[in-house]
DNA sequence: TGAACATATGAACAGTTATTCATATGTTCG
DNA sequence: CGAACATATGAATAACTGTTCATATGTTCA
């Protein structure tokens, strides 16, 4: 009884590899920071973190695909946020193993 | 006083991503997976998640270059293991989230 | 409706990365 | 020492991924 966790089946490792592979871009990971401060629109984001429009609305496609941000449209402006407060939660715990 | 979070500096981003793309990756979170079971041999490893030795042995510098595993050498032998519960915790961050 | 604006998307290219194969290093034991 | 075994490593290749450029979609307002 010294440890009941089972090796998880491939799909599962399949899936969270693919979870945690979004965190590992700098780009998105720097997005996924800018917005732990609050909801941006797209536009906003770009300027902030130096890279086109077009390059973060393809990031912002796999990080909504993923369920870690969400869009919500006003007119033509289309504002993302965090999808739930995990996800700072994940951010956290990688900022704090990399501060040993 | 609503968010004291700032975006981490530049270089922050750069470990906070590398870190990340450490399990983003399917076969070296299927190997962190299994140490999380217990220390093993590469060989074991190589056997029980169906890759090469050779395949594994690179894996497991790039995971110990990121300080998540640590290898032990006995004899001829070299048994890895999770450097931290850290890493477990973080595993199972993304497990919970894969299951909503 | 049409012009102006914000965002999304498709194709292509460049850079990165995981695996394989061959071989080197390190360890034990006769 | 030398054979046998376990692991590590270098080079090459195939597959993947992020950005760019051009353009499409969607929205507002005159």
């Amino acid at each position: 009884m010294e440890n009941m966790v089972r090796l998880p089946d491939d799909e599962t490792l399949a899936k969270l590899s693919e979870f945690y592979k979004v965190f590992g871009d700098y780009t998105r990971v720097k997005l996924l920071c800018q917005l732990r401060q609050g909801e941006m629109c797209v536009q906003d984001i770009a300027d902030s973190i130096g890279m086109t429009q077009s390059a973060v609305s393809h990031q912002l496609r796999i990080l909504k695909g993923m369920a870690l941000v969400a869009g919500r449209r006003d007119g033509k402006t289309v504002f993302y946020s965090l999808a739930d407060d995990h996800i700072a939660g994940i951010l956290d715990m990688g900022l704090e193993h990399i501060n040993e």
